[in-house]
DNA sequence: GCAAAAGTGTTCTGTCTACACCCATGT
DNA sequence: ACATGGGTGTAGACAGAACACTTTTGC
């Protein structure tokens, strides 16, 4: 049976919300981290995080820990995984439900600069606790959606041309895509719809903007996007 | 920054591990329920869990709950998901973290059938907490699994025949597959091998038997199994 | 020799990939 | 008029789906 009884609670563990939250700044995927003001770790980065109070959902804590460090609300959050190994707390034992974030760049209202900071992936500094191998697995997972679903949309602004997005996807995915591949791939699934506005800021031909359909934000069934 | 304090004991959540444990019993799929022995739900069914110890990893506590209720260890398990609904237990607050596993019926070595006993997954009881919920989350992601990944072996004793193979993926894709593709993409996958030996028992031709290779269990990078 | 299950190839169809040029605008 | 980025179609390769007969054994 299950939960059969309570363990006194001297025997439970702290459990906590961490968040890797990604973002595209100046072409590059970054996560943002934040320096620790308290030990352990004090003065290392690590991801957003933090306990979870006692009568709050598990993702509205994540949703709450992004809310604090961005003043950004609405955005794509999954749970990830949860890491609990018996001494990745040095003080006590921690079980961590780890989610991850994708969220435009221009959305972000609030970051404090003093303790938060974006960094691309490829040049991480020291991580606190596990939060190293929590990162490189939400990197994992976001590359996996990437090909399988829709969710590259979620690190865009509300309006995006085709060509951010196919940038975005090739920043991720860290390869070259055919541009009329991408486009038959992407409008094929549907989820994009043309808003009749049109983009003209640089050079060049005007672009249509896009936006994406609430009703098809979710999984895709067919098969893989980028094979 | 993430887990800054360590909050008191007394709003500590407490965390348990619950394993929906599948396998193929008289042809069907089926999941190992237990009567609760305790309040609350006292007579309903659940899946198999409980807390875990002070200093026990998380995989090694839904190890322990499997190896406790079967008799088995070395089966194949997963982290699932973690459900975290401040009233799933109307006692206070629980966390569970939940594993599925795949394992042979023939190698069950204990089973305390006034307990334990195995519901095929369209006639399941009501069932505990959200169990349903997280039983249902299971079937959905041992499907996708299985499309994409191998682990469809799990569920078969050492060696088996392809056309027992086939028919596990049957069952539990509830669809039927041609043979010929069937063993084809199987056996392109690269993931089992001859052993040499023939099973001989009923009626018609034997079969070759197969073993799978240890080092080919993992997830499969290619392309869907089965589209 | 027949019932029962194992084993085996080929054709067709649809999807993915590779690839090059014209279009609309700003300067 | 030219530079800049936006937008479009097609042929060949490849993978998936559909499909029927032969082989080996037990009785």
């Amino acid at each position: 049976m299950s939960e059969g009884f309570l363990p006194p609670v001297e025997d439970r563990p702290a459990v906590t919300v961490d968040v890797v939250i990604f973002s595209l700044v100046e072409d590059d995927l970054k996560v943002l981290l934040v320096q620790r003001d308290r030990q352990p770790f004090l003065g290392q980065w690590g991801i957003p995080g933090g306990f979870v109070y006692r009568h709050e959902a598990l993702e509205s804590a994540a949703a709450r820990k992004l809310d604090d460090e961005t003043g950004v609300k609405n955005v794509y959050l999954e749970q990830l995984y949860t890491f609990g190994s018996p001494n990745r707390d040095p003080r006590s034992r921690v079980i961590t439900v780890a989610y991850f974030a994708l969220l435009p760049y221009a959305a972000i209202r609030e970051l404090d600069e003093a303790r938060a900071s974006w960094f691309p992936l490829n040049a991480l500094p020291p991580l606190a606790f596990d939060h190293e191998e929590i990162v490189q697995y939400a990197l994992t997972r976001l590359r996996y959606k990437l090909e399988y679903t829709t969710v590259g949309f979620r690190l865009l602004p509300d309006l995006f041309t085709l060509s951010e997005l196919q940038k975005a996807y090739e920043i991720i995915l860290d390869e070259r895509l055919d541009k009329r591949n991408f486009r038959r791939k992407i409008l094929a699934a549907e989820i994009l719809q043309e808003t009749g506005q049109m983009k003209r800021d640089g050079e060049g031909r005007p672009a249509k903007l896009y936006g994406y359909r609430d009703d098809a934000i979710t999984e895709i069934k067919t098969r893989r996007l980028f094979p």
